[in-house]
Parts: C-alpha cells; structure tokens; sequence
DNA sequence: CTGTTAGCGCGTTCAA
DNA sequence: TTGAACGCGCTAACAG
C-alpha cells in the first residue's frame, strides 16, 4: 500500500512531523506569520493539503484567548427585519476581522439553552441582543460581556432603539391630520404576553397613540390581531363586515398586520385617502409592494451606531451610551 | 473592603481553591458526577455562584472531543422558509442535546469565512445545508464532516429534496387543465446566478415547466423577475399593460413572485378563475393571506427526514441515502 | 529563520 | 469520596 489509511484528525504534531519541522513552525505558517523561508512553507503547506488538516479552533483560542466573534440574539429568525439587521451587522463588524454568531431565541428550548453558562454564547467577546430585554431573559445572571442593544433599551446597557411611544404618537397626529373630524379611529395591535423575550414595543407604541387620541378627544376602538400575515385580515374582519360609511383611521403597530388590514378593505372596495387612511411601523421591503404609509424602523442608523459602540468599548469607553432615534413616516398610498 | 474586587473570568482552579477542593471535584459537580458527597458539593456550587464562574468550553470540549453541535447553513436569513425550516431541525436535535448553529451564507463576505478551515462550522459534529450546492461552495475541498443536504440534491450526501422538475410538471398540469384552450401562458421566474450559493432551484422548475407546455403545444411567455416583493408584479406589469381580453395563465416560480403577480391582477380588476389562473410554489404563510394557489414545499417532512437520517448516521450507517419528496398543490383562490 | 517548552482550562485516569 | 498529574492541540515566549 503506498498511502496510509488518511488520519481522520490530524493535528500540528503530524503535520510537523511529515514536513520534518517544528511545531512552532507549522504554527507560523497557518498565521502568516513573516518568519519562515519560502522553501520550509511550501513543504508545510503541502502537507497540510495533504492531510486535508484545520487546525483545531478550541486549542487555538484556549491558547491565544483569541475569541474573535460576538453574536447575535433575534427573536425571530426568519424576518425580514433581523434578517437585514443581521446582515448589516455582520458587514460592518467583518471589517475588525469578527465573527457574528446569530442566537435565534425563538421558543423555550433555546432559551434554555441560552441560559446554561455552558453556551456557546457566553464564549464570544460580545452579545448583541436585538429587541429583547436582557433582565426578563437573564433575570439576575446576567452574561459577564459586553452587551449592545439594538432596538430596545436598558440604562445598564449601551442601547440604540427608537421611541415607541413617539412612534404611536407620530402615528397618531398623522392620521388625525389626514382625516376628516368625524372618521372612527381604529388601532390594530399585538398584545404581548409577558414571556421572556419581549421588550413591549407593541404596548407603547399603543400607548404614544392612545395618549394623544385622548387628547384630541378621539375615541378609538382597539382591535388585537395575531402576529400572522393573515392577522391583520382577520381581526380588522371582525369589526368592519362592510364597507362603514365614515372614513376609518387605523393604526397597525407593524407592517405584519397592516399589510392584512389593507388587503382586507382592498377587497371591500375601499379606496386609500378617499375611504381611510391606514399607518403601519416597520418599512419592512413588502410594505412598498403593498403602498402602505409606515414608519421607517431606522435598522441601517440603528446598527451603524450599535457597531461604533462596540469598537469605542473595545477602545476603553466605560460609560454606557444610549442613543434614541426617531421612526419617521415613509408616505405612499395610505 | 469586604469582597475582593470579581476575577473577571474565574477558572476552575479559582473555584476549587476557594472551595477547598482539587479541581477534579469541580470538575465532578460541574458535570453532575454521582461521586461526590452532596456537602462539597453544595460548597462548591455556593462558590461557583458567587464568582459568576462559567466554564470554559473551549477547553472543555478539547479536553473532551465532545463538541455536540450541528451547524445549519442558509442562503437567506429573514425568510420565512428558513426560519421555519431551522426552528423545527433545532427542536429536533435538541432533544439528542446538541446545539444548532445558524450559518448564514448571504453573502461575499459569510462565503469567504465559511471556507476557512479555522471556521466554527469545521468544528461542528454535522452540517445541514438548505437549497445550497456544497461542491460550487467549496469545490474540492469539502469539509470532513457528516453532511446532509436539505432541499437540494448531490448524490454524495444524504439528501431530502423536491424534485423541481416535478414541480414545474405538476405546475403546467394544473394550468392546462385549469384554463381554456386559448388561454395565454405565462411563466414568471427569476434567472438565477450561476454563483456559488445557488442550486438552481428555479432553473429546474422552470425546465420541468415548459417540457408539459411544449409536449402540449403551448406557447409560453417568459418573464423574469427581481426575488423582491415588489419583483412579481413589476414583471408582470411589464408584459400585461391593461387587462387582456384572453384569459391568463400564469407560473411564478415561487411564492414571493406570486404574491406580486395577483396584487397587479388585482388592481386590473382580473379576477381569479374569470380572469385567469395562477400557481406559485412554497406556500409561504403569507400565501394564505393571498389566497394564493401554490405547490407545497413538505418542510415538516424533509426536516424530520433530515433528522432521522443524521441520527441513523450517527448509529453507523455509512451509505448515502436519498428521499425524494413531492410537491403537492394547495389550491386556494386562483 | 527554526525548534523547544511552558502553559491555556478542563476532563480523566490512577492512587490514596 | 477525593486530589494530583497528565494530556487535549495550539500559541507564544525563549533560546539557538
């Protein structure tokens, strides 16, 4: 037999070995390191082709604390909304040579997970969480690392979100401002249950609106949808069975529903601006094919500042920042 | 001062001095070894506690080689399909314990990385790849691992797939014997890349598609479309200016073309069956919404077969194994 | 330029 | 039931 049987996991030692060099050499090699002849590094190279090795990651960073990755924790894998954070992120932190790990909290199974200090998270040098409360997940125990939110806020933490409360009160004065004096104001929402992973966006977005519905002395009729895309359809369906004479002003809290709710009064024949006026929150891509009024979730604002956070911490910055951008309204059909 | 200013990242030797133990009884309690009396061990848990200490699983799984986690690799971050698809694998595997860790291959960037021989994804037990072609991602030099394939077909991995082809058959069927002879054809359909992500999914349909038209004697009018949102009905809008006098019948490539398409018929006043006939593939959630005509992607099936196959590997088996699966139509409104 | 060696933090013998 | 000591595979001095 002129080939051995392949090592299945050959490690520096073989490789150094077959190159007859040192470790230390084969270790210069895989880093680039500058100080090694030509002639040895194409020998190792070879070998390691060769053997078809990769050095092992965990004996790597045990010996050099050389982490080089953060992650990423999302609610909710599988929209559109995290998907184009995370992408972003993973743009601009790539740049510093990081890693991004994505942490889908999505259900109790992962949460548990998370939790075990035993995860692979508490491992990364940093932990983005993105519309979620730290203190609900983590109760008291919470990660030793440096924690970024992006869309949601906590004083212990640097934190970049947008107002919700002047995301419903934007919502609120734009459909009063658009809307003859007697039209029935709706809001369309989502009622949180009070588990783990939420951070109430919804309950005060509901809030900013209501307020300065009662200011105006507007009464408004609260619908509760399902975080569905048919959830909108539904439960805008339940109260509206046809086309009502007055003009209706709804507010739905997010794009999600308030792509329902437009589909449903399309095909009631009700015409946006003559019929309603409908505002929704997101600016999620599949608002513009449905020409739905939203206010724009500033993400690419949201994760420029989230990523100069972390490089100035990284850079000595102690003190926590907190950043509060504005939702402003993209104006299309509704 | 009371208490000593918090050892930043404790060790397990911090904890066994602290508790009066070698670092083998640590070692013990940490993973719930019977021998050990519960005294010490309550001791020890008490000073794990208070330093905060987690350990280190890096050292952890090089001491131990056992590193339980399975990587899952997507073309798509924020899509429904994706999120679905690794909701269901990650609440499968977890019950063998292990972790599943989300690798999202969107871009120049995350390509570059997952080729490195030092990624995390070389580190893991297994990968799952969704929709992606293994060998345009890394040619020849394949990582050593237990690999199953989701949603695309290589006939040296363990693969669970829809055979596109058929899909497009079971697609042209369904128009054919859903519209009257005159009818026109459409087939919207987005033109693919030849990159290193894709596994030309839409290509295949698209193939399977015109095979039925052309042995039925059908013309066909081919549009291609953006993968956006929007990208459907501005494709259609191009090619359809007002409502045509014909009936239509139409073959988007998958759902998000589709939900475009019937938003543009829609504002033409066409209606669904009267007006023509359209059939989409995925059955996204939101196709409901739509009352969308669609061909099934069997995601709960292929993940669960995904999973038996691994676990079977697992076990011993060594031959590849294929299953394939079939598209079934879910027939809504049009 | 290259090889030797001492850890990194932990699991796991092997004695005690 | 416990502790000391070895080794996992690698990086980073240090010495040559």
């Amino acid at each position: 037999m002129k080939e051995k049987k392949r090592n299945p996991n050959p490690t520096i030692k073989d490789v150094a070995r077959l190159a007859n060099v040192g470790i230390a050499t084969v270790s210069r090699v895989l880093n680039n390191s500058e100080k090694v002849s030509e002639k040895t590094k194409e020998r190792v190279i070879e070998i390691i082709e060769e053997l078809g090795y990769s050095p092992n990651i965990n004996a790597r960073t045990l010996s050099s604390k050389n982490i080089n990755s953060l992650s990423f924790v999302t609610p909710d894998m599988g929209n559109e909304f995290y998907g184009i954070m995370y992408s972003l992120l993973e743009k601009k932190i790539s740049r510093n040579n990081y890693r991004l790990i994505v942490f889908p909290l999505i259900d109790q199974i992962s949460l548990e997970k998370i939790k075990q200090n035993t995860d692979l998270i508490y491992q990364t040098d940093g932990v983005f969480f993105s519309s979620l409360s730290v203190s609900s997940i983590f109760h008291n125990r919470i990660p030793p690392k440096k924690i970024i939110l992006i869309d949601s806020y906590d004083e212990r933490f640097d934190s970049v979100y947008v107002d919700n409360y002047q995301i419903g009160k934007t919502a609120a004065e734009y459909l009063i401002s658009n809307s003859p004096s007697n039209s029935t104001f709706y809001l369309v929402t989502f009622k949180e249950l009070n588990n783990e992973f939420t951070s109430f966006v919804f309950k005060k977005r509901d809030e900013g609106f209501l307020q300065v519905m009662e200011k105006n002395n507007k009464k408004v009729k609260i619908i509760y949808s399902d975080l569905m895309w048919d959830g909108g359809y539904k439960a805008i369906g339940n109260i509206i069975k046809r086309r009502p004479k007055k003009y209706s002003s709804i507010f739905a809290t997010c794009d999600m529903i308030g792509v329902g709710v437009k589909k449903y009064l399309e095909e009631k024949n009700m015409h946006p601006k003559r019929d309603y006026s409908l505002i929704a929150v997101d600016n999620l891509p599949i608002s513009r094919l449905f020409q739905l009024t939203t206010i724009r979730q500033p993400i690419i604002e949201m994760v420029e500042i989230a990523y100069e956070m972390f490089i100035s911490s990284m850079e000595g910055r102690d003190k926590v920042e907190h950043y509060q951008l504005e939702g402003k309204i993209v104006e299309r059909e509704t």
